[in-house]
RNA sequence: GGAGGGUUGGCCGAGUGGCUUAAGGCGCACGCUUGGAAAGCGUGUAUAUCUCAAAAGGAUAUCGAGGGUUCGAAUCCCUCACUCUCCGCCA
């Protein structure tokens, strides 16, 4: 969410983000919308505050009256601010209103993307900043599409999850089970050894948390939510428990940089997919993630995000596989994101680029709406900046070395994964 | 699930309707003191919004959250959340 302030003092940048995320002009009127509502929200505040501060004084002196036995006095006074009361009243449900409606204008307004950020509608006007120059893996002509690697093996089971819960919920066997806590074994082991604390949250959040990074309003349709006595939601990203770890507080200059690692399930319940898209480890309702969380001084959050790629790069090297890391663009950004790269792996037998990893900086996006700040060398409070990415989304990953790594007789583990997996090959 | 106690500032903790402008302590910052440090002494120490060109200053709100009673609420009442103790159940 961005401040009022912001959009006040950058109005013509923010006009032409919103016009890269490809608004129209009647939308854009938004804007307008919101500044002329916090002009009502400030003038309303002001009048409400005189007649607060009435009532305050007015009630000290019937306060002295008492003691000094005027009684009469006193009760003409009451009558007085009885009236006040009335107008009060009035200004202070008025000015919720206000606030309400501006609360919900701001919701509507995406982030504004950062100036590297290619204008563009859809996937394909993604920009490459890194293509894979090395040979791709070679595999004979009968090489097999994962889904028929974890059949052949038996490691992985589509029909039994499905069975059991569904499909997109897959049951991993043997060597398959193995090969899922090896990798998430490494990747917190490469993560903790970057410097990042490691958290174990909890996998369902309230409404407040999944509001703090965004996850609510605009992506409610793709959590699974759990109707108890309050509603709570199963977490499409360990993003949202851990991000919200600092919710509400003022950090401290010395905490910086704040570095969190988490490994949990993730739920996603995919409304609208189908097809090839959906097929084997593609994509599933319920997958296994390692992410990645900074908290950053706003000056060092882009310095920050490519520390953060390099991370997520140097998985992908150990782990062998050929990858390609794209930038964004406006129509493929997500809402809450002011810039984004994804990391790609050559899915071989597939012959198509998976999308492992999201590494993003949401700026002072999320840090708005959990009021997460810090004090300036000024002493002033400010917003911090919020980053995230995935170290890494394991389905894909291990579609990608199924099919990359197959040989005739099994399949090879790489050599940074063997003390993990405790076999350097399935077969 | 049942019964009872609690939630006050960064932390501990006092506070039963107006003298609370939230006592006192710890911590933290700065200063004095010191050869240097500690101790000691002094000063300061929340957040948000509004007002103000800005700073200073001022106003309002906030004592778990929300509502209510009252001229006036940390204090009284209601609802909810969290927490502790005991009982029950339990991996």
């Amino acid at each position: 969410m961005l401040t009022t302030n912001f959009i006040r003092s950058n109005i013509e940048l923010v006009k032409e983000g919103l016009k890269k995320r490809n608004f129209s002009d009647d939308n854009l009127s938004v804007l307008q919308q919101i500044i002329d509502l916090d002009d009502q929200r400030k003038s309303q505040q002001t009048k409400l505050d005189e007649q607060l501060a009435e009532i305050n004084k007015i009630s000290g002196q019937i306060g002295q009256l008492y003691k000094e036995g005027k009684r009469e006095e006193a009760d003409e006074l009451k009558k007085k601010v009885a009236e006040i009361k009335g107008i009060s009243k009035g200004l202070e449900d008025q000015a919720k209103q206000i606030k309400l409606d501006l609360e919900n204008l701001l919701l509507t307004v995406p982030n504004v993307p950062n100036k590297l950020v290619p204008a563009g509608n859809s996937d394909e006007d993604n920009e490459v900043i890194q293509a894979w120059d090395d040979e791709m893996p070679n595999l004979s002509a009968d090489a097999l599409p994962h889904w028929e690697i974890t059949e052949k093996y038996d490691i992985i089971d589509f029909k039994l999850g499905a069975q059991l819960t569904g499909a997109g919920f897959p049951v991993y066997k043997g060597k398959g089970a193995k090969l899922q806590r090896a990798l998430i074994n490494f990747f917190l082991a490469e993560a903790e050894s970057a410097g990042y604390q490691e958290i174990m949250p909890p996998i369902m959040v309230n409404a407040t948390t999944a509001r703090g990074t965004g996850a609510l309003p605009d992506k409610e349709g793709q959590m699974y939510v759990i109707e108890e006595e309050q509603k709570l939601y199963l977490i499409p990203t360990a993003e949202l428990p851990v991000t919200n770890v600092y919710a509400g507080k003022i950090i401290k200059d010395k905490e910086f940089p704040i570095k969190m690692t988490a490994y949990t399930p993730c739920f996603r319940r995919e409304a609208g997919s189908y097809g090839s898209d959906v097929k084997g480890l593609n994509r599933l309702h319920q997958f296994d993630k390692v992410e990645i969380v900074q908290i950053t001084h706003p000056d060092k959050s882009y310095e920050t995000l490519d520390k953060m790629m390099l991370h997520v790069e140097g998985l992908l090297k150990k782990l062998e596989l050929p990858y390609r890391i794209l930038r964004l663009c406006s129509g493929d950004l997500s809402f809450h994101s002011a810039l984004t790269y994804d990391f790609e792996v050559f899915s071989a037998a597939q012959k198509k680029w998976l999308e492992v990893s999201s590494v993003s900086n949401f700026e002072t996006f999320q840090s708005n709406r959990m009021k997460m700040r810090f004090k300036d060398e000024n002493g002033k409070t400010q917003l911090v900046h919020t980053l995230n990415g995935s170290a890494l989304a394991l389905p894909r990953i291990v579609a990608a070395l199924l099919e990359n790594h197959q040989t005739a007789d099994g399949v090879n583990i790489p050599e940074a994964l063997r003390s993990y997996t405790g076999f350097d090959k399935i077969d």
